[in-house]
DNA sequence: TCCACCTGTAAGTTCAGACTGACAGGTGGA
DNA sequence: TCCACCTGTCAGTCTGAACTTACAGGTGGA
């Protein structure tokens, strides 16, 4: 989540939605980025639990997949910094216990 | 300063330090990383306010860099992300206005 | 039918960041 | 003198993220 965060630009797609639900057509063309290009950077803040995606029809037939912000809020200090390094290695470990099946 | 703490390395270094003062040989060591990587990592930690380092003489006469922790309290939200934004583009637009001359 | 929208993805390039090995130089002790 | 420490930096490799162009497919309206 951290390394989602921390980029500039995801930062630029978290100021385009902090006004409400845009599509992604809409928010390239605002933000001057490729299509292709933002749908990598929702992707990766979508896994990361910032915002959801959406793919609604309108009343008028046409797909739109419209993207909104997950409200976020946290405590960012060197506990959580410890904390959640060790959350990661049980997980490695987990991972390490679980794949040689 | 949010790049510079969202990445995994990283934050092992902030783990690392956690314990308190540490010369960057015996880091490095404990980290099971080479030196001049550690060194790279260091100075991004310490561009973002998050670590200092100081080099100091020991009484036998050697040079020892020490690096420790900075405190640090981000509570990271919409908003937060929002005035950091703008504080970004604002930082932009002196630097077009200044380099020029 | 053609045009203007939309979604989704598969290329391919390019560039910065992450990383290693090797060097120079300095100290203290055997 | 040689060895074991330390700092600091350069040159090079390499991988992955970031980014663009281009495609396929779908809808509604003129």
């Amino acid at each position: 989540m951290l390394a989602a965060i921390g980029h500039p630009q995801r930062l630029r797609i978290i100021a385009g939605l902090s006004e409400g639900r845009v599509h992604v057509s809409e928010l390239a063309r605002r933000l001057g980025i490729s299509r292709p290009l933002l749908y990598l950077h929702l992707e990766r803040l979508e896994k990361a639990g910032l915002v959801t995606g959406d793919l609604e029809l309108a009343s008028d037939g046409k797909a739109m997949k419209y993207f909104e912000l997950v409200p976020f809020d946290l405590h960012l200090t060197e506990d959580v910094v410890l904390a959640a390094l060790r959350a990661d290695e049980e997980e490695g470990l987990k991972d390490v216990q679980e794949t040689p099946r």
